[in-house]
RNA sequence: GGGGUCGUAGUUAAGUCGGUUAUAACGCCGGCCUGUCACGCCGGAGGCCGUGGGUUCGAGUCCCAUCGACCCCGCCA
């Protein structure tokens, strides 16, 4: 039996050690991260998850510690008992956060051996996410992940605080659940006592928080995994966590506050940074209008104007046309258009022609006018009145999009993006929060052939718009609101509906048939009869806030085991076909 | 379902116009080295060039297919 572990203990993490430990005898654990060998003395970088300390085996102060420490490799777990000591001058490093001090091993035991790393496990190299996922706890040993796993720990430690100290309570709602019709795919789960069954893996625990607020929690939140069988980005995972909430007896305005005030709470005790609630809001309209988007990055310029009036009657026969047709022209400036060479011109129709625009023109402003490929068809009063409305001097560089609605939004929209990206004109480390407000209850699919929630079908529609949900469902504005950080949704929620008479309404306009919403939703239009409280809430993407909070580019990056872009875990080689007799027991059969 | 980038030693990359024995750095192994901290110096091992097919006298290089990683569109109430 190892001596040290059952008798001597750790005394100190090593990341903690300071100039204030100098002279006492502690005992450390942890990893070998490096050897550096000189024939004589050896130092070995000692780390664990809270840093690295350096620790010296002399051979003329102890012979038996050094032949040990011969034996040392990369990711060797070892325990050190030795003296701190105070570097001399000049033997400091700096780079380290313990660089003023070192440990004097007096003795060494070498814990457990290891394999060679398949990779090293510094910062610097960047390593194929394929092999990082196959042996994650070996990526998981470097600092920025465990950077990042631990304030992931410090953001959901400091919300559980926050919303007890407000009055929230915690409570579990079912992962086995019903497959709803509306929304993402669902993961199934088949029941084996019933069979040809399933279940559902939740996408969001909505109906049940609405239950319980039924049920008179009042309060309630969750930090809960949600569940969706849809397409993997740099942003979305098949499982994530939401930060899940309801209260009752509230309007929309008490819910932001609530929510303003744990932003700020979170980032001062992950980051220590002071935000400055309240948030802007902006109405859904104006953020499509002007950013081209509902979650608009608002830390920079670059902001779409209409244009239509200005090239309606224009010469140009496809600005003139597009808007004969019902479309419109709008357009983005950017300064300093110099940046961009003819060869990033021409490449830049082929970007947002991803978002279904058939051309981008530009134009380069100039003190005796345009140079510009449709310079020549528009007339010098039409240049002029373009460039006082879009503020150009010269220098700058105008974009123009001509085409419908959706897709002027769509391509400026994310053309915006893609500029800010490609020429870094957002300062890094920067926080711009805003909240999205008044979004239509409903969008039209032209694939359903009907009306969707936007949202999802439990919104409140505004009060004033309850007339039109049986006769003009597109205009019905959502008591709902999203709060988007730095151009990403982080969280959305809504006032939600407390009235059966007013949820059947919001079916009808779906039409979604009677017997479907008995079928699928029956049990919670019978919760709603029975004295349900005006209730609101909201829930967040806590993959997402943290991913924005370390600046990672990847949610993979603030996840311990993510999945790939194909939704498979090259650890544990999930998902994997499973025996016939698992299938048979399930009654079911691979077609 | 669609578009794109990539796949060469354990890792990260180079590899020209198709041409002889496929390079480098780091890592690994051995030797030397008592103050380094990405230690240094000397030596060494290590390759189905993702896989399969094709073109060619000849393929890491060209073509087709396929698998995988990533980014995007669709999708994500």
């Amino acid at each position: 039996m190892s001596s040290f572990i059952s008798k001597v203990k750790r005394t100190h993490y090593c990341g903690d050690l300071g100039i204030s430990n100098a002279g006492e005898t502690v005992v450390l654990m942890g990893w070998a991260h490096r050897r550096r060998d000189h024939g004589g003395v050896i130092f070995i970088d000692l780390r664990d998850r809270t840093g690295i300390a350096q620790v010296v085996f002399n051979p003329e102060k102890n012979a038996e510690a050094h032949a040990e420490a011969h034996k040392i490799r990369s990711e060797y777990v070892i325990a050190v008992k030795g003296t701190v000591i105070t570097r001399l001058e000049g033997m400091e490093n700096p780079s380290l956060k313990t660089g003023q001090i070192e440990v004097m091993a007096k003795s060494v035991e070498i814990l457990n051996e290891s394999k060679t790393p398949p990779f090293l496990l510094d910062t610097d190299t960047e390593i194929s996410e394929s092999i990082r996922l196959k042996y994650r706890y070996l990526d998981l040993r470097r600092q920025n992940i465990q950077d990042n796993l631990i304030l992931r720990d410090k953001v959901a430690s400091g919300t559980r605080n926050y919303l007890h100290d407000n009055g929230f309570i915690e409570i579990e709602t079912p992962f086995l659940g019903k497959s709803t019709p509306e929304g993402a795919r669902d993961y199934l789960v088949p029941s084996r006592v019933n069979p040809g069954s399933f279940y559902a893996l939740p996408q969001s625990p909505q109906l049940f928080k609405q239950l319980l607020m039924i049920s008179g929690f009042d309060r309630y939140f969750q930090i809960v995994k949600c569940f969706r069988d849809e397409d993997l980005r740099a942003d979305r995972q098949p499982e994530f966590t939401q930060i899940d909430m309801e209260m009752s007896f509230v309007a929309e305005d008490d819910i932001i506050n609530v929510i303003e005030g744990l932003m700020a709470t979170i980032f001062k005790s992950a980051l220590n940074l002071d935000l400055l609630p309240p948030f802007p809001r902006l109405a859904y309209a104006h953020a499509i209008s002007r950013f081209g988007r509902d979650n608009p990055d608002t830390r920079f310029g670059l902001e779409l104007v209409d244009l239509t009036d200005i090239l309606k009657y224009s010469n140009l026969k496809f600005f003139s046309d597009t808007v004969s047709r019902g479309g419109i022209i709008k357009a983005i400036k950017l300064s300093e258009g110099r940046r961009l060479t003819r060869k990033d011109l021409d490449v830049l129709p082929g970007y947002v022609s991803d978002f279904g625009a058939k051309g981008l023109a530009w134009a380069r402003v100039n003190e005796s006018g345009w140079t510009s490929p449709i310079f020549k068809f528009l007339s010098p009063s039409e240049v002029q009145t373009i460039n006082s409305r879009m503020e150009a001097t010269p220098g700058d560089l105008i974009f123009f999009v001509a085409d419908s609605h959706k897709i002027v939004h769509d391509s400026l929209g994310n053309l915006r993006l893609h500029l800010a990206d490609k020429l870094n004109l957002v300062q890094p480390d920067s926080f711009s929060f805003t909240w999205i407000t008044e979004f239509p209850m409903f969008e039209y699919s032209e694939t359903e052939k009907r009306y969707m929630a936007t949202h999802h079908p439990f919104t409140a529609p505004v009060q004033e718009d309850i007339p039109l949900l049986s006769t003009d469902p597109g205009k019905v504005r959502a008591r709902a609101y999203d709060l988007v950080l730095n151009g990403s949704e982080i969280g959305g929620g809504s006032i939600r509906i407390h009235r059966s008479d007013i949820q059947s309404l919001v079916f009808k306009a779906l039409e979604l048939g009677d017997e479907e919403v008995r079928g699928k939703f029956g049990f919670f239009l019978d919760a709603l009869e029975y004295g349900t409280p005006p209730h609101g809430g909201i829930a967040f993407g806590l993959d997402r806030i943290v991913m924005i909070m370390a600046g990672a580019d990847s949610i993979r990056d603030v996840i311990a085991f993510p999945k790939t872009q194909k939704a498979t875990c090259p650890l544990t080689e999930a998902p994997s076909p499973v025996s016939l007799a698992q299938l048979m027991e399930l009654s079911l059969k691979i077609i």
